[in-house]
DNA sequence: CAAACATATGAATTGTTGTTCATATGTTAT
DNA sequence: ATAACATATGAACAACAATTCATATGTTTG
């Protein structure tokens, strides 16, 4: 064990340009805020959470209307929303028996429309 | 068979804001564009494609660059890196036997700090 | 051409995620 | 209070995705 040299360690990133490296390290942002950031779009990155979103552009829904416009189960688009209001994408306003859910704030709009920017061109 | 009328099928849609939903529904894009959609949030949505994306924001750099930068594999790099490229997030450009990568257009750097400001307010 | 090197790829494995089913919670009306 | 209804939740299952390991491809150097 005392004998290995690091030859081995180093093995594998003979290429690496240090300096440049080092300039990018320096310059990344926390490792919780990349990871907060990957969980955001995480939250995004699924078909049925965008079509509720999308139908969430257009106007206030409760569970049921979306469950019906997307030709859901009232339990996954009840799991869904529960994923997409923690991570602060829409919020719910109660109303007797029935909830209605609308966009939390106007990031999402902007972040959906640049990200079909992108899908377009 | 014959005899089934429809109430079950309706059954646990009774509370359905029709004219909302048929207006919604009118409104909504084409399900492959949310599809497409998805995908490229998708592609955004892990925490490793998140950091590699960042520290191109800074740099053209190779593989093993990133592999070093964030104490991966060079394989695992090279898997993200394929996806980053399928999304056309990432562009390489190859120099002997070496691929440096870097940002594919402006609007990774755009909706990466879009999604950054929602994260951090 | 052979060896060293940078990157890419395929298979296997493990962890994660979305949906379904059954059921619980909470609200309104009779 | 009981029944009907809207939504939420927990457990189970199936599909998917990220990493690792082994190896392949392609490039440069001796």
């Amino acid at each position: 064990m005392a004998d290995m040299n690091d030859i081995i360690e180093r093995c594998g990133f003979l290429c690496v340009h240090e300096a440049t490296v080092e300039r990018v390290l320096s310059e990344m942002p926390a490792d919780e805020k990349l990871y907060d950031l990957a969980e955001l779009f995480k939250v995004f990155g699924d078909s049925t959470r965008i079509k509720i979103l999308y139908a969430l552009f257009e106007a206030e829904l409760c569970v049921c209307d979306i469950a019906q416009l997307l030709g859901l189960t009232q339990s996954a688009v009840s799991h869904q929303l529960r994923v997409l209001k923690s991570g602060r994408l829409v919020k719910p306003r109660k109303e007797g028996k029935t909830v209605f859910y609308s966009l939390a704030d106007d990031h999402v709009r902007t972040l959906i429309a640049q990200g079909m920017e992108h899908v377009e061109e």
